[in-house]
DNA sequence: TAATATCACTTGCATTTCACAAGTAATATA
DNA sequence: TATATTACTTGTGAAATGCAAGTGATATTA
Protein backbone atom coordinates (compact mmCIF):
# COMPACT_ATOMS: atom_id res chain seq x y z
CA UNK A 1 0.00 0.00 0.00
CA UNK A 2 1.64 3.30 -0.74
CA UNK A 3 2.17 5.72 1.86
CA UNK A 4 -0.46 8.46 2.35
CA UNK A 5 0.49 12.16 1.90
CA UNK A 6 -0.99 13.95 5.03
CA UNK A 7 -1.17 17.99 4.91
CA UNK A 8 -1.28 19.30 1.75
CA UNK A 9 1.25 22.24 1.57
CA UNK A 10 1.09 25.00 -0.72
CA UNK A 11 4.78 25.42 -1.59
CA UNK A 12 4.81 28.33 -3.03
CA UNK A 13 4.05 30.47 -0.11
CA UNK A 14 6.74 33.11 1.20
CA UNK A 15 7.78 31.01 4.58
CA UNK A 16 6.40 27.42 4.05
CA UNK A 17 9.27 26.63 2.46
CA UNK A 18 11.26 27.60 5.77
CA UNK A 19 9.03 25.84 7.95
CA UNK A 20 9.21 22.84 6.14
CA UNK A 21 13.40 22.57 6.23
CA UNK A 22 13.33 24.49 9.90
CA UNK A 23 9.89 23.73 11.68
CA UNK A 24 10.24 21.55 14.26
CA UNK A 25 11.72 20.98 17.61
CA UNK A 26 15.51 20.33 16.57
CA UNK A 27 16.84 21.72 13.59
CA UNK A 28 17.55 24.67 14.40
CA UNK A 29 19.20 24.21 17.84
CA UNK A 30 21.52 21.56 15.83
CA UNK A 31 22.21 24.29 13.45
CA UNK A 32 22.59 26.90 16.26
CA UNK A 33 25.11 24.21 17.94
CA UNK A 34 27.15 24.26 14.13
CA UNK A 35 27.27 28.29 13.90
CA UNK A 36 27.94 29.36 17.44
CA UNK A 37 29.65 26.27 19.46
CA UNK A 38 31.60 24.67 16.41
CA UNK A 39 29.52 21.23 17.00
CA UNK A 40 30.73 19.06 13.97
CA UNK A 41 30.18 15.42 14.91
CA UNK A 42 27.40 13.36 16.01
CA UNK A 43 28.28 12.86 19.55
CA UNK A 44 29.20 16.70 20.29
CA UNK A 45 25.36 17.36 18.90
CA UNK A 46 24.15 14.75 21.25
CA UNK A 47 26.24 16.01 24.36
CA UNK A 48 25.01 19.72 23.57
CA UNK A 49 21.19 19.92 24.49
CA UNK A 50 20.94 16.09 26.33
CA UNK A 51 17.14 15.01 25.49
CA UNK A 52 17.08 14.74 21.75
CA UNK A 53 17.07 11.14 20.98
CA UNK A 54 19.71 9.30 18.71
CA UNK A 55 17.57 8.19 16.06
CA UNK A 56 15.95 11.58 15.74
CA UNK A 57 19.07 13.58 15.59
CA UNK A 58 20.44 11.07 12.95
CA UNK A 59 17.22 12.00 11.50
CA UNK A 60 17.50 15.53 11.52
CA UNK A 61 21.11 15.24 10.30
CA UNK A 62 19.68 13.41 7.22
CA UNK A 63 17.23 15.84 6.46
CA UNK A 64 19.41 18.72 6.63
CA UNK A 65 21.63 17.01 4.47
CA UNK A 66 19.16 16.25 2.27
CA UNK A 67 17.73 19.83 2.16
CA UNK A 68 21.38 21.08 1.57
CA UNK A 69 21.86 22.66 4.11
CA UNK A 70 24.55 20.65 6.06
CA UNK A 71 27.09 18.12 4.53
CA UNK A 72 28.82 15.21 5.60
CA UNK A 73 32.32 14.33 5.14
CA UNK A 74 34.30 11.79 6.74
CA UNK A 75 36.99 12.95 9.27
CA UNK A 76 40.31 12.81 7.73
CA UNK A 77 42.08 11.51 11.02
CA UNK A 78 39.66 9.29 12.36
CA UNK A 79 37.76 7.14 9.95
CA UNK A 80 34.73 6.36 12.39
CA UNK A 81 33.61 10.03 12.99
CA UNK A 82 31.96 12.07 10.23
CA UNK A 83 32.20 16.01 9.98
CA UNK A 84 28.81 18.07 9.99
CA UNK A 85 29.77 21.33 8.35
CA UNK A 86 27.45 23.88 7.31
CA UNK A 87 27.03 24.80 3.69
CA UNK A 88 26.69 27.94 2.76
CA UNK A 89 22.57 27.59 2.27
CA UNK A 90 23.03 26.50 6.22
CA UNK A 91 25.56 29.55 6.87
CA UNK A 92 22.98 31.85 5.42
CA UNK A 93 20.81 30.92 8.13
CA UNK A 94 22.15 33.44 10.11
CA UNK A 95 20.38 36.12 10.03
CA UNK A 96 17.58 34.30 11.07
CA UNK A 97 18.93 32.32 13.99
CA UNK A 98 20.12 36.00 15.23
CA UNK A 99 16.84 37.48 14.58
CA UNK A 100 15.26 34.98 16.74
CA UNK A 101 17.73 35.22 19.55
CA UNK A 102 17.18 38.54 19.77
CA UNK A 103 13.58 38.26 19.42
CA UNK A 104 13.41 35.60 23.07
CA UNK A 105 16.33 38.12 24.81
CA UNK A 106 13.90 40.64 24.46
CA UNK A 107 11.07 38.83 25.58
CA UNK A 108 12.55 35.88 27.72
CA UNK A 109 14.83 35.12 30.51
CA UNK A 110 17.79 33.84 28.19
CA UNK A 111 21.43 33.13 28.65
CA UNK A 112 24.69 34.58 27.41
CA UNK A 113 23.60 37.94 27.71
CA UNK A 114 27.33 38.70 26.36
CA UNK A 115 26.77 37.12 22.98
CA UNK A 116 23.06 38.64 22.41
CA UNK A 117 24.72 42.43 23.71
CA UNK A 118 27.03 41.59 20.89
CA UNK A 119 24.61 40.79 18.54
CA UNK A 120 22.17 43.81 19.35
CA UNK A 121 25.22 46.43 19.36
CA UNK A 122 26.77 45.26 16.02
CA UNK A 123 24.25 42.68 13.90
CA UNK A 124 26.24 43.56 11.18
CA UNK A 125 29.90 43.06 12.55
CA UNK A 126 28.84 39.98 14.32
CA UNK A 127 27.10 38.66 11.00
CA UNK A 128 30.67 38.89 9.17
CA UNK A 129 32.29 36.93 11.91
CA UNK A 130 30.03 34.16 12.30
CA UNK A 131 30.43 33.69 7.99
CA UNK A 132 34.55 34.55 8.21
CA UNK A 133 34.51 32.04 11.45
CA UNK A 134 32.77 29.67 8.64
CA UNK A 135 34.81 30.51 5.20
CA UNK A 136 38.20 29.71 7.60
CA UNK A 137 37.21 26.23 9.06
CA UNK A 138 36.06 24.94 5.56
CA UNK A 139 38.59 26.64 3.43
CA UNK A 140 41.99 24.95 4.91
CA UNK A 141 40.83 22.25 2.55
CA UNK A 142 41.67 22.48 -0.74
CA UNK B 1 0.68 8.31 37.88
CA UNK B 2 2.30 11.91 36.89
CA UNK B 3 2.87 12.68 33.51
CA UNK B 4 6.54 12.03 32.72
CA UNK B 5 8.40 14.67 31.61
CA UNK B 6 10.13 13.86 28.35
CA UNK B 7 13.38 15.96 27.09
CA UNK B 8 14.99 18.07 29.58
CA UNK B 9 16.03 21.68 27.90
CA UNK B 10 18.21 23.76 29.05
CA UNK B 11 16.04 27.11 28.97
CA UNK B 12 18.82 29.86 29.62
CA UNK B 13 20.16 28.95 26.26
CA UNK B 14 19.81 31.24 23.50
CA UNK B 15 17.36 30.33 21.05
CA UNK B 16 15.62 27.27 23.02
CA UNK B 17 13.33 29.76 24.40
CA UNK B 18 12.10 30.48 20.74
CA UNK B 19 12.27 26.91 19.49
CA UNK B 20 10.03 25.96 22.33
CA UNK B 21 7.23 28.59 21.71
CA UNK B 22 7.52 28.55 17.35
CA UNK B 23 9.35 24.96 16.65
CA UNK B 24 6.43 23.54 14.89
CA UNK B 25 4.80 23.06 11.41
CA UNK B 26 2.38 25.90 12.27
CA UNK B 27 2.62 28.41 14.75
CA UNK B 28 5.16 30.49 12.42
CA UNK B 29 2.72 30.15 9.44
CA UNK B 30 -0.61 30.93 11.52
CA UNK B 31 2.22 34.03 12.91
CA UNK B 32 2.87 35.10 9.24
CA UNK B 33 -0.81 35.06 8.30
CA UNK B 34 -1.46 37.52 10.87
CA UNK B 35 0.60 39.88 10.67
CA UNK B 36 1.02 40.09 6.25
CA UNK B 37 -2.80 38.92 5.21
CA UNK B 38 -4.44 40.06 8.10
CA UNK B 39 -5.87 36.75 9.24
CA UNK B 40 -7.60 36.91 12.30
CA UNK B 41 -10.34 34.74 12.87
CA UNK B 42 -10.28 31.10 13.58
CA UNK B 43 -11.96 29.90 10.42
CA UNK B 44 -9.51 32.30 8.55
CA UNK B 45 -6.46 30.35 9.62
CA UNK B 46 -8.05 27.27 8.69
CA UNK B 47 -8.77 28.61 5.43
CA UNK B 48 -5.30 30.06 5.21
CA UNK B 49 -3.24 27.12 4.55
CA UNK B 50 -5.88 24.20 4.33
CA UNK B 51 -4.18 21.24 5.73
CA UNK B 52 -4.12 22.14 9.64
CA UNK B 53 -6.32 20.27 11.60
CA UNK B 54 -8.71 21.96 13.64
CA UNK B 55 -7.91 20.40 16.95
CA UNK B 56 -4.18 21.03 15.85
CA UNK B 57 -5.41 24.86 15.08
CA UNK B 58 -7.34 25.16 18.51
CA UNK B 59 -4.13 23.61 19.94
CA UNK B 60 -1.72 26.18 18.70
CA UNK B 61 -4.22 29.40 19.35
CA UNK B 62 -3.99 28.14 22.69
CA UNK B 63 -0.41 27.84 23.24
CA UNK B 64 0.23 31.21 21.39
CA UNK B 65 -2.11 33.17 23.59
CA UNK B 66 -0.44 31.22 26.61
CA UNK B 67 2.73 32.70 25.70
CA UNK B 68 2.17 35.60 24.78
CA UNK B 69 1.97 36.43 21.46
CA UNK B 70 -1.29 36.22 20.26
CA UNK B 71 -4.46 37.62 21.85
CA UNK B 72 -7.97 36.46 21.53
CA UNK B 73 -10.80 39.01 22.14
CA UNK B 74 -14.22 38.71 21.56
CA UNK B 75 -15.44 40.34 18.03
CA UNK B 76 -17.42 42.99 19.26
CA UNK B 77 -20.04 43.04 16.10
CA UNK B 78 -20.33 39.23 16.30
CA UNK B 79 -20.43 37.30 19.36
CA UNK B 80 -19.53 33.96 18.22
CA UNK B 81 -15.94 35.25 16.91
CA UNK B 82 -12.67 35.62 18.32
CA UNK B 83 -10.36 37.85 16.97
CA UNK B 84 -7.34 36.72 17.80
CA UNK B 85 -4.34 39.55 17.64
CA UNK B 86 -1.04 39.93 17.29
CA UNK B 87 0.32 41.20 21.09
CA UNK B 88 3.94 43.72 20.75
CA UNK B 89 5.91 40.49 21.29
CA UNK B 90 4.75 38.93 18.20
CA UNK B 91 4.79 41.71 16.28
CA UNK B 92 8.60 41.72 17.41
CA UNK B 93 8.69 38.20 15.33
CA UNK B 94 8.31 40.57 12.73
CA UNK B 95 12.25 40.26 12.05
CA UNK B 96 12.69 36.93 12.50
CA UNK B 97 9.73 36.23 9.71
CA UNK B 98 11.66 38.44 7.03
CA UNK B 99 14.85 36.81 7.45
CA UNK B 100 13.16 33.41 6.61
CA UNK B 101 10.93 34.60 3.74
CA UNK B 102 14.48 35.99 2.45
CA UNK B 103 16.61 33.00 3.08
CA UNK B 104 14.08 30.57 1.22
CA UNK B 105 13.86 32.67 -1.43
CA UNK B 106 17.27 33.11 -1.67
CA UNK B 107 18.07 29.07 -1.82
CA UNK B 108 14.27 27.64 -2.96
CA UNK B 109 11.58 28.45 -5.51
CA UNK B 110 8.97 30.37 -3.39
CA UNK B 111 5.74 32.24 -4.15
CA UNK B 112 5.30 36.31 -3.83
CA UNK B 113 8.07 37.61 -5.45
CA UNK B 114 6.80 40.96 -5.23
CA UNK B 115 6.84 40.94 -1.23
CA UNK B 116 10.29 39.37 -1.27
CA UNK B 117 11.27 42.72 -3.51
CA UNK B 118 9.74 44.48 -0.99
CA UNK B 119 11.33 42.80 1.88
CA UNK B 120 14.62 42.40 0.19
CA UNK B 121 15.36 46.32 -1.07
CA UNK B 122 13.97 48.50 2.22
CA UNK B 123 13.80 46.20 4.79
CA UNK B 124 13.64 48.59 7.43
CA UNK B 125 10.87 49.98 5.51
CA UNK B 126 9.12 46.99 5.09
CA UNK B 127 9.29 46.20 8.76
CA UNK B 128 7.73 49.36 9.72
CA UNK B 129 5.15 49.15 7.55
CA UNK B 130 4.54 46.17 8.88
CA UNK B 131 4.38 47.08 12.36
CA UNK B 132 2.58 50.46 11.55
CA UNK B 133 -0.63 48.49 10.36
CA UNK B 134 -0.53 46.33 13.22
CA UNK B 135 -1.16 49.37 15.34
CA UNK B 136 -3.68 51.15 13.41
CA UNK B 137 -5.57 47.75 13.53
CA UNK B 138 -4.88 47.72 17.28
CA UNK B 139 -5.25 51.13 18.27
CA UNK B 140 -8.49 52.04 17.35
CA UNK B 141 -9.94 50.82 20.89
CA UNK B 142 -9.17 53.07 23.74
C1' DT C 1 47.41 -9.64 17.93
C1' DA C 2 43.54 -9.72 21.04
C1' DA C 3 40.65 -7.15 23.97
C1' DT C 4 38.43 -3.10 24.75
C1' DA C 5 36.66 1.49 23.64
C1' DT C 6 34.55 4.87 20.67
C1' DC C 7 31.59 6.47 17.07
C1' DA C 8 27.65 6.76 14.27
C1' DC C 9 24.15 4.88 13.86
C1' DT C 10 19.66 1.07 13.78
C1' DT C 11 15.99 -1.57 15.93
C1' DG C 12 12.05 -2.42 18.98
C1' DC C 13 8.64 -0.87 21.79
C1' DA C 14 5.64 2.33 24.31
C1' DT C 15 3.92 6.93 24.24
C1' DT C 16 2.53 11.09 22.04
C1' DT C 17 1.12 13.90 18.33
C1' DC C 18 -1.34 14.46 14.32
C1' DA C 19 -4.98 14.32 10.41
C1' DC C 20 -9.41 13.58 9.48
C1' DA C 21 -14.34 13.03 10.29
C1' DA C 22 -17.98 13.89 13.11
C1' DG C 23 -20.15 16.15 16.61
C1' DT C 24 -21.49 20.29 20.02
C1' DA C 25 -22.64 24.70 22.27
C1' DA C 26 -23.22 29.53 21.56
C1' DT C 27 -24.64 33.10 18.76
C1' DA C 28 -26.60 35.12 14.53
C1' DT C 29 -29.89 35.43 10.69
C1' DA C 30 -34.29 34.35 8.14
C1' DT D 1 -38.88 29.11 15.28
C1' DA D 2 -35.67 27.03 11.94
C1' DT D 3 -31.37 27.19 9.88
C1' DA D 4 -26.49 28.82 9.53
C1' DT D 5 -22.19 30.11 11.20
C1' DT D 6 -18.32 30.10 14.44
C1' DA D 7 -15.15 28.08 17.40
C1' DC D 8 -14.32 24.67 19.06
C1' DT D 9 -14.20 19.11 21.27
C1' DT D 10 -14.15 14.15 20.71
C1' DG D 11 -12.93 9.73 18.64
C1' DT D 12 -10.06 7.00 15.74
C1' DG D 13 -6.17 5.29 13.23
C1' DA D 14 -1.70 6.43 11.47
C1' DA D 15 2.68 8.58 11.90
C1' DA D 16 6.33 10.66 14.69
C1' DT D 17 8.84 10.61 18.83
C1' DG D 18 11.48 9.17 23.17
C1' DC D 19 14.07 5.81 25.22
C1' DA D 20 16.79 1.63 25.89
C1' DA D 21 19.34 -1.62 23.85
C1' DG D 22 21.73 -3.23 20.29
C1' DT D 23 25.19 -3.30 15.82
C1' DG D 24 29.12 -2.84 12.79
C1' DA D 25 33.13 -0.24 11.63
C1' DT D 26 37.23 1.83 13.16
C1' DA D 27 40.62 3.19 16.75
C1' DT D 28 43.29 2.43 20.92
C1' DT D 29 45.49 -0.23 24.44
C1' DA D 30 47.77 -4.33 26.51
Amino acid sequence: MPKKRRGKRRSGCPLNASVEMLGDRWSLLIIRDMMLRGAKSYKEFLECYEGIATNILADRLRKLVAYGIVTAEPDPSDGRKLNYLLTEKGIDLAPVLTEMVLWAAEHEDTGNQALVRQMRENKEQFLAGVRKRWANRNSPRP
